[in-house]
DNA sequence: TGTTAGCACTCGATGCACTCGAGTGCTAAA
DNA sequence: TTTAGCACTCGAGTGCATCGAGTGCTAACA
């Protein structure tokens, strides 16, 4: 545990290193308002917060820096204090006044909108679909032996796929088989349809049926159906990062853009945590070696107290932890206020069926 | 006009540079195998080659560059000669034999081998639905005042969105709606009803309905329906452009990654030309400012000779001219080839109705 | 006992002189 | 017309001196 005067000196030391990125001085910190003490004096204490680890030293002759433990106990020990920034949150308020239809619509918008007050890159995962359950489907014909299937959960997601069908089934054959899916497949959340189930269900259904092989292939194709849309990634402000000086050597960058680009994959896991609350981790704290001189600030929004999808920022250790940490904590609530809105409790009841 | 021996030493000139990114000395160049000549007599040609506009000189004693004059004296006397790269033909023909289940698939997976074959930046656009026609539409209530919105598109294109409906309306008014709708709107092309029509439509409908309010609101949200998907782009290894030497500078990548990021605009109108064929545009031929060190090469894939969508490789002006030329011509065929069969000819008559 | 002034010391950054070598242009000979 | 020879240019790399921000330590002070 560290001394007031020292916990004082750290803070210090963080917030200024935080908005110049150079190394902080004994001197530049006596000249602080709130800092009523010499440089000497400064300087021991910053000796004894080196030894403990909470600071670090480019070199000899150079200021001192946060170190990956100093940025923790910084966060650990941030008073609420400190209003948001009003400007902030009047651009939060304007984004979630929009009226905007479809959900995706929303967490895109979410990552573009963080990405833009915090400078930094934003994330923003969702929402899954595993819990929503099927609502109804619908088979159009385009072609002879073709057909659209459309499948719509009861949260209002839509999905669409092109199907084949063998060319030798009868109108009232696909008809028929529309009506057999819906009575068996209303009611069944997506994760169940997609697991094991449809097999099951298949042969199961093809006792009542003449199509056999056909509904064993429709089924088939239709349950990959929304699978790459079910939790997609979204990211705001990719080359914000570029802005950052501890990333202006290509080399530092690359690996973080390419994972950025393409790391559907690796961001889902980045933002996929069971713990609710916002989470931040510094550095070396990331599994992601990729992410080990980054600090990610993320955080779960819910329906119904169930983790839909997740937000996150991203950027250098050197960070605006308490501005970030405050706009993520009201994007989180305005989230999960607007998708209970639309996803929440009616859920089980409001479908007047 | 250029002798032949000049055009050797400029096509030999482009073909290091694009290779070793370093100027080419005339040593080196009276090394190569075709090159019969000292080099002096080099130095001599080099001059004058300089003189017309066709190389650089970066400073007294470098070697020289190609200029963008020179470049597009290579691409214009390009001979067809030399075959394409097996392996890259092998890649291609493997895409493009995969089964993909939706349009927009083809499209993406096209921009990432694009840029997987060639090292550069790719990007892909489309397909436009402007043309297609509405095949179908449908209203799938979910809770009380509201319905999911289904369009198909004669293509098997699907739209949909979540519209909001007045809660008086009785289940028969619904359908009643959505019967006039179809009646009405089956074969009108997209684009025509986003234009105007669609208000003039409304108007001559109300006339024979109850629901006139209900049908405006209706029709008015649907019209904006798919307008964002209308010209998707997709764009692959963004990041590879962080590979080439001339890029490697920081400030001189971020203004173009950060037009892959968010210009979504900026890229169709890069992407959208009327002239079939493939188009090379170097450096300052693009009217983009931030592609004039850039050498962009794109074509548009048709489908019954009509464009739909485009792709192209962006990258230095120092680039793998013939290899790219190769590989995107290839690429457009194989796509119009894909998107025919799927959109093609039958498109006027083959529907079954 | 905690704080501060003073001072020698460290070390990166900056600037400058110097060298090295790839490559040129020019001239004269083949 | 081609080529060998040679002086010249200029960027890149290296060594060296200078500068200054910042430190650690010691001794004096409250």
């Amino acid at each position: 545990m560290l001394t007031p005067r020292q916990n004082l000196i750290l803070s210090a030391i963080v917030e200024n290193y935080v908005l110049s990125a150079e190394p902080v001085g004994s001197r530049t910190l006596s000249k602080r308002q709130e800092m009523q003490l010499s440089p000497a004096t400064i300087r021991n204490e910053m000796a004894d917060l080196e030894e403990l680890g909470y600071l670090d030293q480019p070199h000899t002759s150079a200021g001192r820096v946060p170190s990956q433990k100093g940025y923790r106990y910084y966060v650990d020990h941030l008073r609420a204090g400190a209003e948001m920034d009003p400007q902030a949150v009047a651009a939060l308020r304007e984004v979630f006044r929009r009226r905007m239809d479809e959900l995706e619509e929303i967490v895109q918008q979410t990552s573009l909108v963080l990405s833009q007050l915090t400078q930094y890159t934003a994330i923003a995962l969702g929402p899954q679909v595993h819990h929503e359950k099927i609502h109804h489907i619908q088979l159009i014909p385009i072609g002879s032996d073709k057909a659209v299937a459309i499948l719509v959960t009861d949260t209002g997601h839509v999905f669409n796929r092109q199907v084949q069908l063998s060319s030798n089934i009868p109108p009232d054959g696909v008809s028929h088989m529309v009506e057999v899916l819906n009575r068996r497949l209303h009611g069944v959340t997506m994760s169940r349809f997609r697991s094991s189930m449809y097999r099951e269900m298949a042969t199961e259904m093809a006792q009542t049926m003449e199509q056999y092989e056909d509904l064993i292939s429709l089924v088939d194709q239709l349950r990959s159906v929304g699978v790459e849309e079910n939790a997609r990634v979204f990211v705001g402000g990719a080359t914000n990062i570029l802005a950052q000086p501890e990333f202006r050597d290509i080399d530092k960058v690359r690996p973080l853009l390419e994972m950025l680009e393409q790391g559907e994959g690796t961001l889902q896991q980045v933002l996929t945590v069971d713990t609710p609350g916002i989470q931040v981790k510094i550095g070396m704290e990331n599994e992601n070696p990729t992410l080990q001189d980054c600090t990610v600030i993320s955080s779960v929004y819910t329906v119904d107290g169930v983790p839909v999808g997740g937000i996150g920022v991203i950027g250098p250790t050197r960070m605006q932890y308490r501005r970030v940490i405050q706009i993520i904590d009201y994007v989180t609530s305005a989230l999960t206020k607007a998708f209970t809105e639309r996803l929440g409790s009616g859920r089980e009841g409001g479908m007047g069926h």
